[in-house]
DNA sequence: TGTTTAATTGACTATTCGGTCAAGAATTAA
DNA sequence: TTAATTCTTGACCGAATAGTCAATTAAACA
């Protein structure tokens, strides 16, 4: 396996036969099935189709099915789940409670706007694999963690007088009710439900 | 041979060899298979050996994998969500409030005292199922209605004055803290996390 | 006693699964 | 040119997959 993949594409810098696609576009690729389908309905068949590799490339490159996913998950967590991180922290995005808001709302705008029912990745993941892969668990749970720092900072950003317990507390409300709204947008429910339950979350 | 639960009491009603087995017995057998590890993870060898019964007898039964797991969720439904909904409308259980904070209480319940990280099945199949298999997607949607309409009858009955949106908008929450906390169950959390998502979601 | 109906069983099948590997192709370095 | 290195490809592998079926067994019925 190789340990090169996030390597600068520019000139050619490495002996032998050069690689005839884009390792961050295949690892995309990877993302979109496993966040679609899951880790077990998604099939080394189904890994060659949408990428376009064979699967002497894909296992010299990964490693094998599992190793796909794991760097799928990472990806996710460094592109998707910093991005909401940031979008919580950036004080350039708003007022604290809108991006709250913007948090909360970003379930139901994937549902609404792009009819994306897939959910989120990491959700789907702790779903799926957290309770029997360790790995698994522990990607899941640095996440969790990020994500709980992000909401934290942001609610103690809106409000300085709290007590940290009580900050602490609505992060991690916050984290359950978006795992919730992302759990239930695979299930292509009434909007309704969704928006009201976002709205509910952010009485506080 | 195993022991005979039907073969007591009086004449036989059915011709033909009778069951070595006892349906109910094996239903919940599938249940608990089916909501530990998923429908994918789940292999027919697995389910032959946790039930006892070989292929023929499971196919006859049955019809075929997809059946199992269509009769499992049936049955889990009636069972554990009416369970679930009754603790919740039943007025000898405890106040509204009490009951409520039962609801929510469970999935951590489960965790702590019987360190049961399966976390919900209905749940589970919702993230792992519902978005490609529209069985599923109808099996889900019945029971979160009959969950809604529980949680809105034990919110009307505490608060008589409250807006019928309002009365809605509450249950949808809770039914998205409901699986959010159930989801994060799987990735086995500090369940000081856990608590503090259901406290909040219980100051309205 | 058949006969009839239903349950059990294990052998069988075709397909798909994740994974391996050797040979060829494309590049750089000497 | 040649050698070294890396990437690509397709054939191949054993194991596991879901699913089938006919022979056998066990009961009720007439």
């Amino acid at each position: 396996m190789r340990d090169d993949i996030n390597s600068n594409a520019g000139a050619r810098r490495t002996l032998g036969r050069p690689r005839e696609f884009d390792e961050v576009d295949i690892l995309q690729r990877l993302v979109n099935l496993f966040w679609d389908k899951g880790y077990e309905a998604t099939s080394l068949s189904d890994i060659v189709t949408t990428t376009g590799l064979k699967k002497g490339s894909l296992y010299s490159l990964f490693g094998g099915k599992h190793d796909m996913y794991m760097k799928s998950l990472a990806h996710y967590n460094r592109e998707y789940v910093q991005a909401a991180c940031k979008g919580l922290t950036n004080k350039a995005s708003g007022l604290p409670r809108e991006r709250i808001d913007v948090f909360l709302s970003s379930p139901i705008k994937s549902l609404s706007e792009d009819n994306d029912q897939r959910g989120c990745f990491l959700c789907n993941s702790a779903a799926e694999m957290a309770k029997y892969d360790s790995e698994v668990r522990q990607s899941v749970a640095k996440a969790h963690d990020d994500m709980l720092r992000a909401l934290k900072a942001v609610l103690r950003e809106e409000n300085t007088l709290l007590e940290d317990d009580e900050i602490s507390k609505r992060a991690r409300s916050l984290l359950v009710t978006y795992t919730g709204l992302r759990i239930l947008a695979r299930t292509g429910p009434d909007l309704e439900i969704l928006r009201d339950a976002k709205e509910a979350a952010l009485e506080f």
